[in-house]
DNA sequence: GTACCGTGTACAGGCGTAGG
DNA sequence: CCTACGCCTGTACACGGTAC
């Protein structure tokens, strides 16, 4: 299990650089509408990684980030045109449906928990979500301020933040965690902190980065979030990928406006068993005998051969093989011994 | 040579679902 | 309701490359 990530710096001057975060946000000079309610003072980032280890319920899990994150921050209601999302997007766009359910739980509702965000780096009177997009986008559409707590974050601390917030909750799919690591990476995060973001270990953010590289992006982009499928699926859909010539194909079904009327899970489905088609077909050829007689079938899909033989072309030809198989093999093992 | 890092593979456990 | 099954996820471990 990877371990959280504790914000605090673990210097001995912790403490004063703590005080400055919690002042800095209510001391910037920017259009803060509504209440200011200090909460109460405390290590609120460094507590997430003491706290989580026996609560199951992963929104549950979630909330306790959030709680963590946000505790002892002053909560402000901003104008949500302020607010700029992450500089590295993780979800992948919603169905215009689940926006309208969102928006319309805010709407009645209200916006329970306030989101996350920190002041702009290059000093400009605006500000950057870490968590709470899809909260900022129903208060966006709804013409609502939004409720948040304004924290000064390092890059590093942001998309921490960002990613322990998703991975506690759980609702970003396979892919767009994969997504999320590899851009990560190619910001030049280091693998600690992309490792601590998503909460995965090193052999894991391996899996992620590579799979989130090997298949190209608009196949990515054209399958969209596939919340059915995870590691595996995705694993075997990169190898068909990157087989023949199917690269290529898949790009031209991605295209086809049958596929996008799918659905998300729909077309991954449908990508992969079209490569698989086509891996297959490509593969399997018909043995011809010197006397002309298309004795057998080769059939090569992935790491299996199959012989197919079929008794109306060559009667018996296929019993007569598997008899052998046993004096092939001795044959086999003599010509080839293992190294 | 050793330690560390990134990667790939295998396996176990958990979870959801279909079928009896 | 129980069981079998398939799939996802986390983890352990081995291997190759690289830095020291």
């Amino acid at each position: 299990m990877a371990r959280k990530i504790n914000f605090d710096p673990p210097t001995a001057d912790a403490s004063a650089q703590r005080a400055e975060v919690h002042e800095a946000a209510p001391q910037r000079s920017r259009p803060l509408l509504g209440l200011e309610r200090p909460i109460k003072q405390s290590s609120a980032l460094g507590a997430i990684s003491h706290s989580l280890g026996g609560i199951s319920e992963k929104v549950k899990r979630a909330e306790e980030i959030e709680q963590k994150l946000i505790e002892g921050q002053v909560i402000v209601e901003l104008d949500p045109g302020l607010i700029d999302n992450s500089f590295v997007p993780d979800r992948m766009e919603a169905t215009e449906e689940q926006n309208a359910a969102f928006r319309e739980l805010i709407r009645e509702h209200g916006q329970n928990l306030p989101i996350l965000v920190r002041p702009k780096p290059n000093g400009a009177e605006r500000y950057e979500v870490a968590f709470g997009h899809r909260r900022l986008r129903a208060a966006r559409e709804l013409g609502i301020k939004v409720r948040a707590v304004v924290r000064s974050l390092t890059d590093e601390q942001l998309v921490i933040a960002q990613g322990q917030e998703n991975s506690g909750r759980t609702d970003l799919t396979f892919i767009e965690r994969a997504r999320f690591a590899a851009r990560l990476e190619d910001r030049k995060f280091s693998r600690e902190i992309v490792m601590a973001s998503l909460n995965v270990d090193k052999a894991a953010l391996s899996r992620l980065i590579a799979i989130a590289t090997r298949v190209p992006a608009p196949v990515i982009d054209a399958i969209g979030p596939a919340p059915a499928f995870g590691r595996v699926r995705w694993q075997e859909l990169t190898d068909l990928l990157e087989r023949d010539h199917n690269r290529a194909r898949a790009l031209e079904i991605v295209k086809a406006p049958t596929f996008r009327a799918l659905d998300t899970d729909k077309r991954f489905e449908t990508l992969a068993d079209g490569l698989r088609e086509k891996t297959s077909r490509a593969r399997a050829e018909t043995w011809a005998a010197k006397d002309g007689t298309h004795a057998a079938k080769v059939s090569r899909a992935g790491k299996k051969l199959a012989l197919i033989f079929d008794d109306r072309v060559a009667p018996r030809f296929g019993d007569f093989v598997r008899e052998r198989l046993q004096a092939l093999y001795d044959e086999f093992k003599a010509a080839d011994p293992p190294a």
